[in-house]
DNA sequence: TAAAACCCTACCGTTTTTGTCAAGTATTAT
DNA sequence: ATAATACTTGACAAAAACGGTAGGGTTTTA
């Protein structure tokens, strides 16, 4: 239940390869390929959203390759997905056009949109520095930042 | 995206007007096919599993319908998305089976895990109980029902 | 014994997902 | 200038998931 997709799982282990070389070093997809083991067509479709999104921009020829168009900071998960798999919504009710009719009787609607809020709160709260540090907050409602309690994760060893 | 099938949907509200009936009256396919507006015949599929998981009962034959299995405030919603959609799983390796190999060196792992956890920590404090009278707290959200005081209930578990 | 109501499972058209492929365009090094 | 590098774009297709329908059963009650 509740799979993402793919695209949205390579376009964020994408984003962290290309963070990886900010600000100096423009990471090309061929290097993103073998490290994230993500075929290069595959990819390309993907970064084409998140640089017309102005996530990333690139930059052609040799010696090129993509960089972050902000800081890793700047960028949150939310914002990645968002591009890749759309707006968060857990039915066809929730979406913008929806024009569910059913939507003022229906017991679920709230429900649902709840959710909704409540995990595009969490992506939002965390960045590709995050990411990168391993360092996730567990996002308490309407916590203030000095009462999330920071979970250290495991660093990631790479391939 | 995370889109919700529609069976879990139409699960969530068929055991809505199951609850209505609860413990007195059964209530058949039939009168959850036409306050619901979903067909018999699949209402029929959906109603079945959640029977095979023990969530509610079945009585056949004339007068006979669906009750549930225990109290309202004892089913959660996680419980009914669980059985109709499978586990919460936002990838592939997070399966009980998985067998993914770069676990051990993939950046994102644990932020999918986290926030599959943070899902199913949100769908098991809510149950039937609570849908029925409207009394949970829609994180960032409008709670538009009644003047009833909302019952703020923690959608998150600080440990 | 007939009607009400649940039980089972096979099937099927559509949409979405998950990519591949081929033919470009832009930039730089030499 | 030319070759090599690297991004750009659109078309396409296999495979899976989704969203049901169909049509036969069985059990229970009046
Ligand atoms: S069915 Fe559309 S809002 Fe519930
Ligand atoms: S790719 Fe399997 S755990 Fe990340």
């Amino acid at each position: 239940m509740l799979r993402l997709s793919t695209k949205g799982q390579y376009g964020v282990r994408a984003m962290y390869e290309i963070a990886r070389g900010y600000p100096a070093t423009p990471v090309t997809i061929k290097e993103i390929s073998e490290r994230q083991d993500v075929s290069v067509a595959y990819l390309e479709q993907i970064l084409n959203k998140l640089r017309k999104a102005g996530l990333i921009k690139s930059i052609r020829g040799p010696g090129g390759g993509y960089i972050l168009n902000r800081s890793a900071d700047k960028i949150s998960i939310a914002s990645i997905l968002n591009e890749l798999e759309g707006p968060v919504a857990l039915t066809s009710c929730l979406e913008p056009e929806g024009g569910c009719v059913r939507i003022d009787s229906c017991v679920t609607h709230l429900l649902w949109k709840a959710l909704g809020e409540q995990v595009e709160a969490f992506l939002k709260t965390i960045t590709l520095k995050n990411l990168m540090a391993g360092d996730f907050y567990a996002l308490g409602g309407t916590a203030k930042k000095e009462m999330r309690r920071p979970v250290r994760l495991k660093p990631q060893s790479q391939p």
